[in-house]
Order: structure tokens, then C-alpha cells, then sequence
DNA sequence: TTTAGTTTGTAATCTTTTTCACAAGTCCGA
DNA sequence: TCGGACTTGTGAAAAAGATTACAAACTAAA
């Protein structure tokens, strides 16, 4: 077991693994080698091993991996066996879809409340979750324990939002405003950039119709 | 001006630079430097330039990059210089929210139409776009002139509709469902996966509350 | 017990990406 | 015209990441 610093590239691929994890249990499946598991999800099996061994030893050599016992430990790992309570901000139509999605899906990530500054939002709710004003976001979080933050506002309001999130002790953030943003070394800050995704594909089909192919 | 193939980390960073062009255009700037460009946009130099290098010579020594031409440069690699027409897959609160996302952007890329398997939701409008039956989709693609489709659907049906979208024609695709899917090479597909992102928020949370600090 | 067949964990190698460092070109004031 | 202050473009070095290859370890069957 390795005690240097995990990239995020591989705690992304444990998340993976643990839905493929997820499938093989519901499958029935006992066991598993790596590189069955990479066959069967177009992943590569020594990248497996890898990014498990940073963890520890979780294989026997000859049988591969107890499919339970893996998932079990990944899970932990990526610290899925504890309640996380997460505080969107901005209840325009993302932030609300966001509600919904993190909402239905099944995981330790509950949306306890939104917020946002106009006043015809506040008070309203979107499912079982409360819009709060953003004003008081401080004292809420602190109520309902929030540990995450997700940003959905306009751009331009971005970068305050996440100061006065950070001051009110907030150490997780996700970020969906199409503008960079910068904290401090003990915040996790993750930033989706929806528009930087989609000029990507501009790039790509400007190129492929130019050079007619790839 | 290299011919190598552009790595997609090189073309977000475009996508980046864009962005701050604008910034420093509306601003009334006319030369920047990328060493003003990057302490401002907490950014790296020596890359900026070479992420430039790869499409032609943009700046002049000891003077900069001008910031409009640059930015008109940018625009053309990326191909935002064209319009594009969007067809987004699932008409639950993701693919209406992101209806409305890329509908306010001002960007080249218009959402055409929505699609959805759903009976009730056939027919109907989100802001100005209606929902087709996905059953209709090659044929309403080919109507609209569709080139990039989004799928915002359950995993589980994430792959037919991927299947169907590409036998449509369809040469880029976005897919919100958390599931790792396969395309031909002459296709784009950018994944978006949203649940990838929170677990790795999730592992700094426990990482850190863990080990105390870091 | 031995042997053939698996499969892990990891050292070594290869590839990609980022950063450094500087020659070469530009500007401007004296 | 000269010299000092800038700044680009790029080769070389460093860092990060992915892949290969194999010794070590396990299983099961003869």
C-alpha cells in the first residue's frame, strides 16, 4: 500500500469499478480477476490493479477479487459508507434539476435545502427541499450540516458565492458556473463546465468536415 | 504550426482562453501578454503558448497577443464560427434544464429539439422547444439539420439511444447517464458523469476528515 | 505431492502532459 | 542608432500517467 498522493483520476475510476462492482452483485458473481472485469467494461486490467494497489491488497493471485469484499472496501474508500448532506445554490432550472438528480439517485449524497437571493423563490420548495435565502446560508448550513456546496448561479455571481460559502466552513465544492474560480489548498473545489464541454465538440466537427475525416 | 493530433486537454484550454479574451475585449484591452493573460486567469504561461503553437503563430515578441484578433483566431479553431443545432435526449429536469442552459448561453450551438419516449410529455413545449417522440428521431434530426445530440436519459437506456442517434448520422454526442459507453472512431462522444464527480468530492471529504489535514 | 493453469502486485518502460529556460524578435526612449 | 525592457515560440527537462511484462502466489486436478 502506497501513502502517496492519489490522483483524481484514479478515485474517479474507483467510482467506476464500483458500479461495475455493483453489477457483477447483482449479477450473482462471486468472483472476479481484473481482467475480466476490464473485458467486460472496456477498461484496462493493469490500470485496475494499479489503481487498487495505492489502497492496499484486496485480490487473491489465482482467483481475482471477491466481488462484495471489493465493492465493500471501495465504497469505503471513497468514504460512501458515511452521509454527506449537500447545499445547492442558485434554484434556477439547473440547480433544480441537480436537486432532482442527486435527489433520485440512490446514493449517501442527500440535497438538504437550496438557496437563492429573489425573493420569489425563497420559502418555495422544489420536491422535499426548501429554497432558503442565500443570505443565511451561514446559519442553515450549520442547522441542516451541510458539508457540500453545489454552485449553480450566473458566472458573474460564482466566485462571491463561493467565498461566502468557503467562510461559512464548507469544504467540498462543486462547481457549474462557466468561469474558473480558485480556493484555498484544504478545499476541494470541482468545476463541470458545460460550455467548455460542448465548444470541445464544436472543434471536433469543425475539424472532421474540414479534413473529411477524423 | 504542428500538424500532430491536439489533445482535447489543449482545445478546453482554447475554450478557456476564449473566454477571457472576451473578458479583456469588453474591458477594452488591445494587446496582453500570456503572462498578464495567465497571472489574471490564474493560468500558465509557457502553456498558453503552447497550446497556440499547435494552430499557428497568433502573437508578436515583445509586444503580445492582440486581444481581438486572438480571440477571433480561437473562435475559428474551434469552430464557433458555425452554427450548430442541438437535439437533446430525455425530457426529464436534466434535459429541460439543460434546454434552458444552452438556450440562454449565447452561443452558436441552438437547441432544435427535445425527445422523449413519454406519451405526456410528446407534443409539448420547454420554452420554445418541443418534444418530439424519440421514435421520430432520424427523421426530425434530418429536419432540423441536428448535428450534436445530448443524452440526458437513465443509464439504462443511455446505449440505444446511442445507437440509434449515431445510426441517424450523428457525428458528436454528449451523455449526461452515468454508464461508460463505446463509439466508432469517426464519432465524438464526451461523457459528463455527475455521479463520478460527487464520489470524488466524497473521497476528499472522508480523506480529509480522516488524516486530519490534506 | 507435483504440475499446469490462473491471477495478483509491481518494477520497468513507454507515452503524454506540463514546466523550464532561453534565443530571437520587438518596442521605445535617449 | 543603441541599449534596456519585454515577450514570443520552442527545444529540453521534468512530472504525471498508462502499459507491459513477469516473479510470486494461489487453485485444482492428477
Amino acid at each position: 500500500m502506497k501513502v502517496e498522493k492519489i490522483s483524481e483520476l484514479t478515485t474517479n475510476r474507483l467510482s467506476i469499478y464500483l458500479r461495475c462492482l455493483n453489477e457483477l452483485s447483482a449479477d450473482d458473481t462471486k468472483t472476479v480477476s481484473s481482467d475480466k472485469l476490464a473485458k467486460r467494461f472496456h477498461l484496462n486490467s493493469a490500470q485496475i490493479r494499479k489503481d487498487l494497489a495505492c489502497f492496499g491488497e484486496f485480490g487473491v493471485r489465482g482467483v481475482g477479487y471477491y466481488v462484495d469484499d471489493l465493492r465493500d472496501h471501495i465504497q469505503k474508500i471513497l468514504g460512501l459508507d458515511k452521509d454527506h448532506r449537500v447545499g445547492i445554490i442558485g434554484a434556477g432550472r439547473l440547480g433544480m434539476a441537480l436537486t432532482d438528480y442527486y435527489g433520485f439517485t440512490q446514493t449517501n449524497f442527500d440535497v438538504a435545502a437550496l438557496f437563492d437571493n429573489d425573493k420569489n423563490k425563497i420559502g418555495q420548495k422544489v420536491g422535499e427541499v426548501k429554497v432558503f435565502d442565500f443570505g443565511d446560508f451561514a446559519k442553515v448550513a450549520e442547522k441542516y450540516k451541510i458539508d457540500v456546496a453545489v454552485i449553480a448561479v450566473p458566472a458573474e455571481f460564482a466566485e462571491n458565492v463561493l467565498e461566502k460559502v468557503t467562510d461559512a466552513g464548507i469544504k467540498a465544492v462543486m462547481n457549474f458556473a462557466p468561469t474558473p474560480l480558485k480556493v484555498r489548498e484544504d478545499i476541494k473545489l470541482k468545476t463541470i463546465d458545460l460550455t467548455i464541454s460542448l465548444e470541445s465538440l464544436s472543434y471536433f466537427l469543425s475539424k472532421s468536415s474540414n479534413n473529411g475525416k477524423v
